[in-house]
DNA sequence: GCCGCAAGGTAAAACGTTTTACTAAAGTTT
DNA sequence: AAACTTTAGTAAAACGTTTTACCTTGCGGC
């Protein structure tokens, strides 16, 4: 700035307004002409550090995701990540592998960058510091994918409850009654409601339910395989499943197949959350999709705009997106 | 510091070799010991926006995939964010597409951030390109996945030659003598030296060759299944296929499933890098994986330490990670 | 008692912006 | 024509660090 201000003989301050588009009523045309050739020409671009120290804003916004390689998450990333560095926003992402330390961890390593804002898929146990951050940091703060009751908040999350009921209710009308559901032990929002779902759609229906539920870390293990083959063995009369999250639809479908059983004759399934492996599968596999675009969408623009709308503790961006059955005959 | 400096009756000077750990022989035990101690009490963290202006490094480093939502891609990703975050930098993620006009508007986007490193998997025809970035503009530069002959630069790279030379020769233990090869119409280094393994391996059993190259932007298609299936259908006495990359194999196994062809029996298949899907696949797919904690920890570490060197234009960091042929019977 | 030197420390400039408060000149009222 | 107002622009401080060059004190050697 201060070449281009010694080449064209302006003052910086003028090249500052006119770059920030604050000139409009202040500078005459042909100097903001001038200059914005000049930039053009020369191909300058600002100090980004310097706007970041003199401005306290840094453009930057943390996406700190449970796992940044599921592929739920990935997707959603690399929609966000469009959309915000269209606004000039760079994007950080982390992992908290659902773990409470790691996420207090990577929170404080945070502190020290400035961050504009946090979208934050909150793990277990994660509630008060949560709060703390957004009531007592004033952290600009978005949750995404569960949410949590005792405090307002802004958030973007699926329609749970709804798409259980859905799911279950499917499984009814292809003519199965004994209706399991394999979820996750944990409070966690979308995994009550998907639990709550299936339980209220079993008892209108008066049919006695069959849930399991699998500690968080043991999903993906062989003690996940092994707590379904159990469960499977204990009630062989059950004659569909419905799986509270992909991974765990995932862990049912090697029990299945290396039992022997055939879908959806023996046993109907349906998943939360679509991923390619349930299409590909032998049969397709028949799933409630998120809509990963939406979604992202929602969650980035919701961002950018409570950014723009500054402290309004008064209003909160929440949204709640209807999931998608898709039928693939697995049921 | 300021505060500290005024709280202490210390220089901020001093403050500030103590934080940079250049106090060791300057300053006294005494007063380093109280200024960390007080330091750490009430928790100050520099403010990274003004290191940043005035040291002219961004502790930032932008990793530019071809997609990053890509399984592949998101678990290296992942990998190096862990990596890179406990050395104090970030990571920022673009995806380029494959497409050589997106990269470039990607990199003039990053000009004006200031950004201490590239990690970049170049585009088709971005040849050139990388060689002004590197070489003109003097940019700190890792490229990751493929790489150039025509000048050098640090890379992380497969040996892909070996990996199709190894799947060829497995399929042909196997008994397996029409094998195919099915690929992407590219020059880009991994599917250029995947073909050559392949054809190199069936000329020395003397054996015919069928390959298949598909259009990049055909691959997820419905175009390239159809291509797929011509191929297939004029080449009937085809027995095994080697499939350049997951995305091609997944797009054929969606053909071999339509045409009822059992697997390994009518058609053996091994495919490149490994995804959760093939080993759920009915029947598991065999792979060329890909190491992804090696080449992920190459990619970071090599970054890392050539930003520590400086300007050495006479060294580069150039890794081949063998891959691993695992054989899930379906060969 | 003077010199030189090491140890321990600091003042101030610089990094590249944004923004506040100001000015000079020209135009408009009265 | 004096007194305001608007227009078009600028000087300088501030943001929070790092780093260069400098300063002071004490001490050993002669």
């Amino acid at each position: 700035m201060k070449d281009i201000s010694k080449e064209l003989g302006i003052s910086i301050t003028t090249i500052s307004f006119i770059i920030n588009k604050k000139a409009e009523n202040k500078i005459s045309k042909e100097v903001i002409k001038k200059v914005e050739d000049y930039i053009e020409k020369v191909g300058y671009k600002p100090n980004s550090s310097a706007q970041s120290l003199r401005t306290g804003k840094s453009k930057t916004i943390v996406f700190m995701a449970e796992d940044i390689s599921d592929p739920f998450f990935s997707a959603i990333a690399k929609q966000m990540e469009e959309i915000a560095f269209n606004n000039g926003y760079k994007i950080i992402y982390c992992s908290t592998e659902n773990k409470k330390e790691r996420a207090i961890e990577l929170l404080n390593l945070f502190k020290d960058r400035q961050v504009d804002a946090f979208i934050i898929t909150p793990p277990e146990g994660f509630e008060d510091e949560l709060k703390r951050l957004i009531y007592e940091e004033h952290q600009m703060v978005m949750v995404f994918d569960r949410y949590f009751d005792s405090f307002k908040h802004n958030y973007v999350v699926l329609e749970n409850y709804k798409g259980a009921e859905e799911a279950t209710r499917s499984l009814y009308s292809s003519g199965k009654r004994k209706i399991a559901f394999i979820g996750i032990e944990s409070n966690l929002s979308p995994l009550v409601q998907r639990l709550e779902g299936y339980k209220n759609t079993m008892n209108s229906y008066q049919l006695q339910e069959y849930s399991l539920l699998i500690k968080f870390d043991q999903i993906k293990t062989l003690e996940g395989q092994k707590a379904i083959k159990n469960f499977l063995a204990q009630n062989p009369e059950i004659d569909a499943i419905l799986f509270a999250t992909n991974n765990l639809a995932i862990s049912g479908l090697r029990v299945i197949k290396s039992k022997g059983l055939k879908i959806p004759e023996d046993i109907a399934i349906i998943s939360f959350d679509d991923r390619d492996i349930f299409e590909l599968f032998t049969p397709p596999i028949s799933v409630i999709a998120q809509p990963v675009p939406e979604l992202a969408n929602e969650l980035i623009k919701g961002t950018l705009q409570l950014m723009k709308t500054k402290e309004t503790r008064e209003v909160f961006y929440q949204k709640v997106l209807k999931g998608k059955l898709i039928n693939r005959k697995s049921y």
